[in-house]
DNA sequence: CATACGATTGACT
DNA sequence: GTCAATCGTATGA
């Protein structure tokens, strides 16, 4: 890779990719890059944290069947699922399996990579912060990606805003399994993943 | 119509 | 550790 990231560098993931499982697309996440071109700049980020929601599964945003909220989940995959959190933050999924299924994959941190002073624009107001919070929680992370309602339905497999490739030879790192985190039901699901040890991993330092 | 409640974050004790 | 912010969505009268 260059020393200044380029879009090119990040081949985008095919549909096929999505076209699974949330738990397996969730696990095959980790170490692959969400990108985002705006007018602003490239921004992109290592995503190192991700759980899975599916329609069995009494967590998911799907239990109940579709609603006017969750419309997207049962939509084509690969497409961005965008919802508000508390009535203040954005959180954004990955939309998995096949049309019509209602599962997803909620992207939960990156380790930021590309556009780091467009992010610590938006995450904080031009003020400095500190890199390990950048986009760490699922709020942060579409701050700092500058995701917003305007994203939800949008197709991650090509630009503007897309999950790639890593740049050169991809090893896959080393995962955690864990409960997912924040919810009330389904509590003991083992369906959240992040790379171990990573200081960009949201959440208590015990499910790092 | 009324009301309860978040797939969170940041400020504060 | 506690707690308020803030509003779309779901649920029930």
């Amino acid at each position: 890779m260059s020393a200044v990231p380029r879009a090119t560098d990040f081949a985008p993931l095919p549909r096929r990719f999505f076209a699974r499982g949330a738990v397996a697309v969730a696990r095959d996440l980790m170490g692959r890059v969400l990108v985002h071109q705006t007018r602003a700049g490239l921004c992109a980020g290592i995503i190192v944290e991700a759980e899975a929601y599916d329609e069995s599964d009494p967590a998911s945003h799907c239990y109940n069947g579709p609603t006017a909220r969750n419309r997207t989940m049962y939509g084509p995959p690969g497409h961005l699922y965008v919802y508000r959190s508390y009535g203040v933050h954005w959180c954004c999924n990955v939309v998995t399996g096949g049309a019509g299924v209602g599962a997803a994959v909620l992207l939960r941190a990156v380790e930021p990579i590309a556009g780091l002073p467009i992010m610590q624009r938006r995450r904080f107001d031009g003020a400095d912060g500190p890199l390990r919070d950048l986009a760490r929680g699922p709020g942060r992370l579409c701050a700092a990606m500058g995701i917003t309602r305007d994203h939800d339905g949008v197709d991650t497999t090509e630009p503007p805003l897309w999950i790639g490739r890593t740049p050169g030879r991809f090893s896959r790192p080393t995962l955690r399994t864990t409960p997912r985190i924040g919810i009330s039901k389904a509590v003991s699901r083992p369906w959240r993943f992040c790379v171990a040890g990573s200081p960009f991993v949201s959440g208590p330092k015990r499910l790092r």
